[in-house]
DNA sequence: CAGGGTGTGTACCAATTGGTACACTCGCGA
DNA sequence: TCGCGAGTGTACCAATTGGTACACACCCTG
């Protein structure tokens, strides 16, 4: 790297048509990397899986390191807006607003994007630097609207707190089940335990 | 590849102070690994830093791909060693039991383990082949063992593999948010949270 | 039409990778 | 003592990697 500045050596500015070429590749990007793995992934596969040279990478994105962290980062907002596309829900009890949550989670449509999601968290517990800012974000992101709505269903503000990160790990822990057995039968019994018990109906 | 039997090239039928060299190597490999990471695990580096020479570990594995089955066998065989060290108090209550195993499962001296275990779930949901064949005991070799101790503690036996599955996902759950947070606190009160509404006491 | 900047492809480079060839040492049995 | 085979290191190879240099195509403004 010769220039001192920050920027990469190309295209310095960018104006602007550049911003949608970029996101949009970005959006290939994360499809192919759900579909295909994170670790692993090398420029030139993913270039011309999704119709570009690794070149144009390198232009769009400065370095490898970048596009990968613009990739987890899209990862990241696209399980948000998972989330926030849920809860349109109005009248249901919290038990079965809890098990529609679940059933749409375990859409095996879903299964690649939550494959990268455990596999971004492993690579980013290891330190891998793009992959560590989204460490933060992997529990606290998700705890908190769970908090909300554990003190909007009436729970004592003090226990809401454990409640909704015992919620969250049980899901997790399910879910990673389910990847890694496919035992969906199992796995929803498992679930309906646990909303027994976490309801208190019988 | 040249010869046709399966065996690697050189040192044809192991005389038996290979077997002993080789599995010092494959324990010093799992502690390399645990410390720096799978993915991104390079013969040179391995060997620099047990103190071979990576023609070394082609010659005793045959194939970078060998020597990762083998980290990966080794590395389940020290959980479950973990886990069969463990069930030693006989007087203690299911939720006693549960809380000490709670306790030896967080002790910061087995992160590095666990953080090994969750990058090969990972790498296995993958489909790396060297990680793939763990996937199955992922789930099962630790749902069994949960599935005695339900039954023996009185558990209708219906029921007990549901609640084997659900206690294991939560305890993996939380150990992941742990891992990513080292939020300590937080998540041993989550634990407690769970053990209050799974063993029904107050 | 002229000219420059943006976008892109081709060719290339240095570094690193897993794996191999060959030479060397050392210990043990004839 | 001789030899031979297992164990090891050094040097090397081909393939792949991220990243760069340079040239070309296109479009917009003058």
């Amino acid at each position: 790297m010769v220039n001192t500045d920050g920027s990469h050596p190309e295209g310095k500015a960018a104006p602007g048509t550049d911003v949608d070429r970029r996101s949009q590749l970005v959006n290939a990007a994360v499809d192919y990397v759900a579909a295909h793995g994170f670790a692993d992934l090398s420029l030139r596969g993913l270039g011309a899986a999704i119709g570009v040279s690794h070149r144009m990478l390198i232009h769009y994105f400065g370095s490898k390191e970048q596009l990968l962290v613009e990739i987890v980062r899209m990862s990241e907002r696209r399980q948000r807006d998972l989330l926030s596309r849920f809860r349109l829900e109005p009248g249901l009890s919290p038990s079965d607003a809890a098990r529609l949550l679940w059933q749409q989670l375990t859409d095996p449509r879903l299964a690649s994007q939550e494959r990268l999601f455990f596999e971004i968290y492993g690579n980013a517990l290891r330190g891998r630097p793009e992959a560590a800012p989204a460490l933060e974000g992997f529990v606290n992101n998700w705890l908190e609207p769970l908090v909300a709505a554990e003190v909007a269903a009436g729970a004592d503000p003090a226990m809401a707190r454990n409640r909704a990160r015992l919620g969250l790990a049980t899901v997790r822990g399910l879910l990673l089940d389910l990847l890694a057995t496919g035992d969906r039968a199992g796995v929803d019994a498992a679930m309906e335990e646990f909303l027994r018990l976490y309801y208190g109906s019988k």
